[in-house]
Parts: structure tokens; C-alpha cells; sequence
DNA sequence: AAAATAAGTCAAACTTCTTGACCGAAATTA
DNA sequence: TAATTTCGGTCAAGAAGTTTGACTTATTTT
């Protein structure tokens, strides 16, 4: 345990988070960059992934921007064929969003990366200290959730 | 230690460190907001805390960004006077970057916000959750370094 | 003396995001 | 049924931020 309370200490923690953070994304944004695509793809195809079937109205919300922000990302995702826009049978306004067979791969493809990423890292530290590290990070997110 | 081959459990950790790194930039954020900053000034003041004394040349590389994106932010802390930029003594083409005494408050209120949510979140989980977090987060930054 | 470097500026192009207004279709309500 | 609200989508204008490229000044290196 890192004595938390001299700076140099603090500013080095933070830094390796930054990095961490910094190469957890670094791979899918190159990916992504070959097809002229960006963070807000990967994003949206996350929530996909996460939530299929999700609409619009939803997506937003987990995106936190405004409509006209979304809108240009994926009409592009939905014009290469990566996602579609299936009108709701239990209500005609809303869109189910879902992958296509390829936006599914690219999901894929993606998250293959970001875990190979992590599964390095894990064996390099071992089961203890993964343990502690998704303790770590729930905790942080807890903290964003309450206050 | 979960099981890492399953896609919802990958997303579920994924999901954490994104909430968990945006939880840990979400207070200076807000901060930086007040005085009409942003992600990028802090970006600046972590690295000037960093390395006092750094000249714009080192920053940029730092940042990775162009010079004429950097030209505006920095611009602006030295007219808020949080920053001082002072000819090097040794190359006089050289501008040595450090803080003000107001610039070094402000980089110490974001930093203690930010350590101050890393401590809760510690005292949540545990010394050996501490370390394993750490030990993770280094592991991540060193394979992005290496490839 | 010539070439290279550090810092800074000006300009144009591009991207992304915002606010605000508006539309059509569908659902809800009064 | 008629009025209102909701969902998805679009158009427009403006604010930011980023990039490339050219150019300047001062200083250092060759």
C-alpha cells in the first residue's frame, strides 16, 4: 500500500490509471479508425451489445448527448450494415437497435482486443490482484452513482 | 475471480473500468467548468505538476497534440495566471512552464478531489484490493508501452 | 555564415457538439 | 373523437477543438 499521502505518490497512481484507461481503448480506436469510425461507434455498439434491442430513446440516455449528436454515428453504423433499426411491434414509434451478422463481428472483434489486453495484464499480476482491481473499479463506479 | 471467457461478464468488467475512470475525472470536470476549463487545462496542470519546469516541446510530446491545439489552452491559464511561462536560462529559446501560487492551488484542489474519491473507494475494499488495483493499472500501462 | 531548433501566429478546412425549431407517425389523454 | 404527448428524425446556425501548412522571430548549432 502507497503512502496516499505525498503527492509525487498521488500524481504517479493517477498517471497509471490515465495509461491503463489510455491502452484499454487505444486498440478498438485504431480498429475502428480503419473503417473511419471513432469512440462514439464503439460506444454505441457497446450499449448495443449490452442492451440489444434497446432504443433510441434509451440509447441516449446511457450515451448522455442530444439527439442530433447521435444521429450522423449511426446512420453511419446503420448505412454500413453493422446495425439495424427495426420499428417495435408493441410500439410503432419507437426502433429496436440491434447488430446485423457483421456489426456483431466487429462487437466482437473489438471486445476480443480489449480482453486480450486485460488477460496480459491479469497474468502478469495474478488472481489476488484482479480480485482487487475489479473490487476497485466497482467501487469507483458505485461512487459516481451516489455522489 | 470471474470467468473471463463469458461475453457478459466481459462487458460487465469493461463496463466498470469506463464508469469507474469517468468517476474519477468527473469532480475536476465540474471544477475546470466553473472557471470555463476543461479536460485538456488539466491535462496541462497534471503534466506541469509532473514535471516542473518542462518547456512547451516536452508538453506537446506529453499531450500529443500540435502545437497550435495547444497554443489556445495554455495561452489562457497564463493569462489566468496559473501559469508562468519563463525564458531558460541555459537556451533562451526555451520557455520553462510552471505554476503561479494560484496555479499550484488549483492543480492541488483537483488533485485532492480526485484522491479524495480513490480513498473512499480504498477504504471500501480493502488494502489488498488497493494494491491489486495498482498492480493492474501498471501492468495495463506498461503493455501499452511495450505493444 | 548557414542551417536547425523553439516558440508562436495566421489561415483554411474539417469534425463534433450544442441549441432551437420543426415534422410525421403513433400513442396517450381528456 | 379531438387534443396532447412522445419517439424518431431532420435542418440550420453557431461554438469549440483539431489538423495541416506556411511563415516569423529569436536563438543555438554546425
Amino acid at each position: 500500500m502507497p503512502d496516499l499521502k505525498k503527492s509525487a505518490v498521488q500524481r504517479q497512481i493517477m498517471e497509471s490509471f490515465f495509461l491503463g484507461y489510455q491502452a484499454f481503448t487505444a486498440k478498438p480506436d485504431e480498429m475502428l479508425a480503419r473503417r473511419g469510425l471513432s469512440r462514439v461507434h464503439h460506444r454505441i455498439l457497446f450499449f448495443i451489445a449490452s442492451y440489444p434491442d434497446l432504443s433510441v430513446k434509451e440509447l441516449l440516455s446511457y450515451l448522455g448527448v442530444t439527439k442530433q449528436a447521435l444521429n450522423t454515428p449511426l446512420r453511419q453504423l446503420i448505412e454500413m450494415h453493422l446495425v439495424e433499426s427495426l420499428t417495435a411491434e408493441d410500439d410503432k414509434r419507437k426502433r429496436m437497435l440491434r447488430f446485423t451478422a457483421e456489426g456483431a463481428k466487429l462487437e466482437q472483434a473489438l471486445r476480443r482486443e480489449q480482453v486480450r489486453l486485460l488477460q496480459r495484464a491479469f497474468d502478469d499480476v495474478g488472481e489476488q490482484s484482479v480480485d482487487g482491481w475489479l473490487a476497485v473499479n466497482q467501487a469507483l463506479a458505485v461512487e459516481k452513482a451516489s455522489g
